[in-house]
RNA sequence: GGCCCCGUGGCGGAAUUGGCAGACGCAGCGGACUUAAAAUCCGCUGAGCAGCAAUGCUCGUGUGGGUUCGAGUCCCACCGGGGCCA
């Protein structure tokens, strides 16, 4: 019969399932053992796709189970659950093309994936199964939008609260309002103007109307409604996120034209959070790559504002900019076009330019706009603009590559040390002013400032230069007077060069090599830009680079020499001193866009009221559900113009139109994004069941607060959270910004959600395109003496990602019914290195599939089907390849190297079959090794073996270190680093006896005879090496 | 353009973190069993040179330098592939 996948994987999967062996309960429950300390363990939670998994898909689900089953078997409790992101768009499109319900599409598609996770073996616990598409889980995703609704960020405590909080802070006249509507701390009187009393502009609580404290509060909330510029998907008929839009303005889902227009959405203060998304990161162990992702997105830039007067007029431009120590440099002001101080700097002569140029600019997309290949262009507004710190006219420009969405609207350009500037410049004959020097741009401008050719022939003067740079940039050296003497000197006595330069050629020659590049106008032309400051210009590029200061001083300070980083702090401080800037930080993350024009999402828990007033439906009424409709019909579009119309207005009237105390309310018609589901269902999964919380306090800290035991992600959280890179900014983001809400507000216990992330790489498969670049069907591609053909034509093989859109993908089911999920299971895992991407080849399954099979037959006669197990003990050399084998599974099992762990059983197994019998006590621990990665075969085996329970929850065998020591240990011996020997020596000898051992091997020997031994380097137990000379 | 990751036999990949490079698997070659094939079992398999042979020598982890008694591993520069951001 042989070994029968077939049937035991049948039979084991219906035993796990009839004895609920991986049902996990929660504190509280019974059969809970407190004792034990928790794991949980999460993938990424996956769209129930129509097409079902390929292949590709299990790769983390396999190693997230190897993990539980390994940590049930170490004595953990382990949370290890699955679920579904059921929202969003393939449904609907289903449901437009088909009419049938997104429901029914959903269920059914989750159906066969629940059938093809379940044929893997996968150990979840299924009774804490959802979707984000049910009442009772949607319920609490809108209780949660409704916690933002109803907070604000307080910024002197750095977190969420009630916005009854604030309320009573400004009732209670601790808060005033500002101006522009903005809070302003009564007792700290934040603001420039407030130094005692109520700051200028300010009012109190009460001065304000009934409508104006609505508007406050509203810009404070957490989720709020604003007119802003969004990203506009005609297409697709809805709005998406910036997360959402690829580089080239195009959305992430279709790749369909994106539009900026501004639409009054549903807004998430995400950015109130950016410090604490940088900040907190040092408190997950996560990839470093992600951690640095997610830095740059929420993009953290310190820097300064500066405020510029406008000349002839009491208006003032404010800039942002990181480079304040290039302040001195600034020639001239950009504005966006669309900047509001635009129509008043305007002078009349160039009112029908500038007109013209805006409404130009209002047509371009943002992707256009920054893309810096483009040409830069721009028109003068005839405004001029005084540089504070030297009181210069600049003039004011307008140039679509300022964008008023980033920073204040407006910028100094430094062309000198923008790229962006520098081009601006050229292009329209501005000034290009040096400020800051690199050591080799420094050493030239001070050669230039004291050289005068007289008379001197070139290749003299440029053989200086080169000396004299060297000198400079080689020795790290600013005493430029004492420099310029020794080469002076040195041509005057006509030696070549000074002892250190001329002796080491190669560096000398690389400078000639740089001052080259400067010469190329000849020497003139180099030494007029040297001094008068525009190296930079001569060049012909922005010097970005950090440096020293130079050409940057008035009468009260002086920037030159101070390095970057000096010069910033100085002339900030000069700044704030005078009244005239502050140092100030930016982030490049915005709000986060939060509804979409879609049918198959949560609906929002608010309602508009007839005069634009926004109300919460209270949490009692929750959850507002889906209304039935039949028409799912998306308003898409070509016209970037039309208006969104959400499906949801087609609902009937009975859902839309709600009635409270006789006024009569509208719901909202938009709906969530799909991510909105997927940032805390790890917290559902938690206690799934509970109808009266999202969940409850008990469950919540028990598998969110790490116990501090081994193995756990010790800041809490998530133990192990195994997902693609590709959610690196987008819902990890998202996650951690509710999490956090939730975390302010006092409803879970750690401030991160995710302790420890893994990402698995991708599975890369060969795909094939025809003539036409048209990918074909890769199952239907043969190969014949390296080349590959498809019906008979010949077709260009590629690489790349399996999965629909290459057509290469390739379904589990068929594997798993031609080899079974063990051999699927082992083969995925002994691929490679779980985070590298690595390239599926089905012909390699067979390797893995023979281990399993030679398993079988050194445990059961193929014939008899009686055991082969004996109880004789083990002969020495099995005892400690056995216990190796152990240490090295138990190893590979901690650093998740589960293809190392697989080698190192296939070595075991080779070892057995050269035996007529396994005994026992070899046979016991290495099926408990194999177990969590193939776990029907072991359980089978382990059965036939004489227990009658499952060994999921069997103790995980321990190696003796006692049996990993040698009597004897081989030494391979060195001369000078090179292998030339080895040498037996019993394990106990010391290094002297070790030396001698080594120095005795005759080829060793013969290697250093007749040269003096200089050293013996003996490391114990790894090897030794002779040092010789002559 | 900037930043990050990765380059090891014909192929996928090991290498106790600076200490015997190539574990394990695939593919290939030779042998056993068989009427035959499949399956299975045994052996060989980085390259070059020398030798009938056992064996010996040399080279070898993308390229070039460096640190070190010793480098696949650390440092610098370059080349090539991938990712993210502009």
């Amino acid at each position: 019969m042989g070994y029968d996948f077939v049937a035991i994987e049948e039979c084991w999967q219906r035993h796990w399932a009839q004895h609920q062996t991986f049902r996990t309960p929660n504190p509280g429950d019974e059969g809970f053992d407190p004792d034990k300390p928790k794991f949980y363990v999460l993938d990424m939670f996956p769209y129930p796709s129509g097409v079902g998994l390929h292949v590709g898909h299990p790769l983390g689900y396999i190693a997230t189970d190897i993990v539980a089953r390994y940590k049930r078997m170490t004595g953990h409790n382990v949370l290890h659950p699955m679920g579904y992101d059921a929202f969003g768009l393939p449904a609907e499109q289903f449901a437009v093309e088909h009419g049938v319900h997104p429901r029914i599409t959903t269920e059914k598609n989750i159906a066969n994936m629940t059938r093809q996770l379940k044929q893997l073996g996968l150990s979840y616990d299924w009774d804490r199964c959802l979707a984000t598409t049910d009442a009772g889980y949607y319920r609490w995703t809108q209780w949660i939008f409704l916690q933002m609704f109803n907070s604000w960020y307080d910024p002197a405590g750095q977190k969420a609260r009630p916005i009854t909080d604030l309320v009573q802070l400004l009732e209670s006249e601790q808060v005033y309002i500002g101006p522009e509507g903005e809070l302003i701390d009564a007792v700290q009187g934040e603001g420039l103007d407030a130094i005692a009393g109520t700051p200028v502009g300010a009012r109190k609580w009460f001065e304000l109307s009934a409508d104006q404290q609505r508007d406050v509060l509203e810009g404070q909330r957490l989720a709020y409604m604003a007119e802003v510029p969004v990203n506009w998907c005609p297409a697709l008929g809805t709005v998406l996120a910036n997360e959402e839009v690829t580089n080239d303005g195009r959305s992430e889902r279709g790749n369909h034209p994106v539009f900026k227009r501004p639409l009054r959405q549903w807004m998430l203060r995400i950015t109130a959070y950016a410090p604490r998304l940088i900040e907190e990161l040092d408190q997950v162990d996560w990839p470093e790559p992600i951690k640095l992702m997610q830095r740059n997105w929420v993009g953290r830039s310190d820097g300064a504002r500066v405020d510029f007067a406008v000349a002839g007029s009491d208006e003032v431009i404010t800039v942002f900019t990181t480079r304040p120590d290039t302040l001195f440099g600034a020639t001239y002001m950009v504005l966006a076009p669309e900047h509001p101080l635009v129509e008043t700097i305007t002078t009349a002569d160039y009112d029908e330019a500038v007109n013209h140029y805006r409404a130009q600019a209002a047509a371009k997309a943002d992707a256009d706009r920054q893309a810096e290949t483009k040409q830069k262009t721009g028109v003068f507004t005839g405004g001029y603009a005084i540089n504070p710190v030297n009181g210069e006219k600049t003039p004011i420009w307008i140039a679509d590559y300022v964008m008023m969405g980033y920073g204040t609207g407006a910028i100094m350009a430094v062309p000198a040390h923008d790229s962006r500037d520098f081009a601006f410049a050229k292009q329209f004959n501005l000034p290009i002013r040096d400020v800051v020097y690199t050591s080799v741009l420094g050493a030239v401008s001070a050669f230039c400032q004291r050289f005068d050719q007289n008379g001197q022939d070139d290749e003299t003067t440029r053989q200086m230069l080169v000396d004299f740079v060297a000198l400079c940039v080689n020795q790290s050296r600013h005493d430029y007077d004492t420099v310029w003497e020794t080469v002076a000197t040195r041509r005057g006595t006509g030696e070549s060069g000074a002892p250190g330069i001329s002796a080491r050629g190669s560096i000398s020659s690389l400078w000639q090599d740089a001052m080259d590049d400067l010469l190329h106008d000849g020497f003139a032309a180099l030494l007029t830009a040297g001094k008068q400051g525009r190296l930079a210009e001569h060049l012909g590029e922005a010097v970005t680079e950090p440096g020293i200061g130079a050409h940057s001083a008035n009468d009260e300070i002086s920037l030159n020499g101070l390095s970057s980083d000096e010069a910033k702090r100085t002339i900030t401080a000069w700044l704030t001193a005078k009244g005239l800037g502050k140092a100030t930080t930016q982030f490049k993350l915005r709000d986060w866009l939060f509804s979409r024009q879609r049918y198959w999402g949560e609906p929002f828990p608010i309602l508009h009221g007839p005069n634009g007033e926004i109300m919460a439906i209270d949490e009692s009424e929750l959850p507002v559900e889906l209304p039935e409709m039949e028409d799912f019909k998306l308003t898409a579009s070509d016209d970037p113009a039309a208006p969104p119309k959400p499906p949801l207005g087609r609902a009937p009237q009975s859902w839309r139109v709600v009635e409270r105390d006789g006024v009569r309310y509208t719901r909202e018609l938009n709906t969530m994004p799909q991510w909105a589901g997927s940032c805390w269902y790890y917290l559902r999964f938690l206690d799934p069941h509970n109808a009266d919380r999202f969940v409850g306090d008990q469950a919540q800290q028990y598998w969110m607060t790490s116990q501090g035991k081994p193995g756990q992600a010790a800041q809490g959280g998530l133990d192990l959270y195994v997902g693609g890179a590709e959610h690196a900014v987008l819902h990890l983001l998202y996650a951690r910004f509710w999490h956090k809400v939730l975390y302010d507000l006092g409803h879970v216990s750690t401030p991160e959600p995710f302790g420890r992330l893994f990402n698995q790489g991708y599975i890369q498969a060969h795909a094939f395109t025809d003539e036409r670049g048209v990918y074909v069907s890769a199952e239907k591609v043969q190969e014949k003496g390296g080349k590959y053909f498809f019906e008979g034509q010949e077709v260009n093989a590629q690489m790349g990602k399996m999965g629909k859109s290459l057509k290469n993908a390739i379904a589990p089911d068929d594997i798993c019914e031609q080899y079974g999920c063990d051999t699927l299971r082992l083969y995925e895992m002994y691929l490679g290195p779980l985070d590298q991407s690595k390239l599926w080849r089905t012909r390699d399954i067979v390797g893995v599939h023979r281990f399993l099979q030679r398993l079988w037959r050194n445990f059961i006669d193929d014939d008899s089907e009686t055991l082969l197990v004996s109880d004789e003990p083990a002969t020495e050399a099995i005892r400690r390849k056995l216990h190796q084998t152990i240490k090295r599974v138990t190893d590979a099992m901690e650093s998740m190297s589960f293809n190392v762990a697989i080698a190192a059983l296939i070595e075991l197994n080779n070892e057995l079959v050269a035996l007529d019998r396994v005994p026992r006590e070899a046979a016991v621990p290495m099926l408990l090794c194999l177990s969590p990665m193939a776990p029907h075969a072991a359980e089978e085996l382990w059965s036939r073996l004489g227990h009658d329970q499952s060994l999921s929850y069997e103790t995980w065998p321990t190696y003796d270190p006692a049996m990993l020591v040698e009597d004897e240990v081989q030494y391979p011996v060195q001369v000078n680093g090179k292998l030339k020997g080895k040498i037996t020596v019993p394990a106990d000898a010391d290094e002297k006896a070790i030396e001698l051992a080594a120095l005795a091997h005759e080829k060793v020997k013969s290697q250093i005879d007749g040269k003096a031994i200089r050293k013996v380097i003996v490391v114990k137990s790894r090897m030794v090496n002779i040092v010789v000379k002559g």
